[in-house]
DNA sequence: CTTGATCCTGTAGCCGCTACAGGATTTAGC
DNA sequence: GCTAAATCCTGTAGCGGCTACAGGATCAAG
């Protein structure tokens, strides 16, 4: 490998951090547009070029987004972890949060998947008079 | 009660509507701009009236939309609801594969919700040396 | 030297609403 | 009867979190 022209970890054009990261290039430039990522230097030529810091915050934000944390959250978590450590209690705190919000997502759903599996299975037999799906969907009004 | 001014069943303002089956008066036009609601007749002064018909249609979505299904599976169950019944075979299929999709979506959530939580537990002493949360989202590679 | 890959900016679209703006009527209280 | 507030109308723009173009510039390989 020539160790001058050979693609360095520390010279990243967008395409090799998107395919190192997994994160689609429209979107790493969506998130510079919205100050997710820091704005990248540019080469001559006027292309982004990116460096390993900059591939490790995008990896980051990817994680935390497959987390399911909103990008406000990710923008906290990176301010947190940023130049100004130590604020750990910080991150918890928002990682608390979002778990709460998880937990109340999985139990409304968990409630949906009780209720669609019983009226499906009504519906097994061809005996069924109406459409138990449909009724359900028509009728019922309680929890 | 006066039988011919008094607010009927069957004479309903969108405002009325909106109350009864608690879907906001916006929505109600976007769905009727989308077609997931029929167009409804109008009165001399140009308002919208509906009838009991579309009250129940209205309740219906209402009802799958809470369910989670989509704009689009919405309008499938109401063609299938339609004048053509007999069709319950599609709509169990339509039901089933939507419970195939919250099943996955609880599995997801049930794994961020571990991951999150084991991660957190580890943050609750002052003794750790670096943010666990942080760290978690900058290393772990595995699933 | 040409072709195709990659990059650039900018804008519009997706879902399922929600929130206006700016106007026309209608209803309620006095 | 009159005024003020409520309700209705149409139309457009915004939210989050991307994705998909259009229309061009530039680069790398054969």
């Amino acid at each position: 490998m020539d160790a001058i022209t050979a693609t360095r970890a520390d010279r990243l054009t967008i395409g090799k951090l998107s395919q190192l990261t997994g994160v689609n290039i429209e979107t790493i430039r969506y998130y510079e547009k919205i100050k997710v990522l820091p704005v990248p230097s540019r080469a001559e030529n006027g292309r982004r070029v990116y460096g390993p810091m900059e591939r490790r915050i995008l990896a980051f934000v990817r994680r935390a987004r497959e987390l399911g944390f909103s990008l406000d959250e990710v923008r906290a978590l990176l301010r947190l972890g940023g130049p100004e450590k130590a604020s750990c209690r910080e991150v918890r705190e928002i990682a608390v949060h979002h778990l709460d919000d998880i937990r109340a997502k999985i139990n409304d759903l968990r409630k949906l998947e009780r209720l669609l599996t019983k009226t499906v299975a009504q519906c097994t037999g061809t005996t069924a008079p109406e459409c138990p799906v449909l009724d359900i969907l028509d009728a019922q009004r309680s929890k």
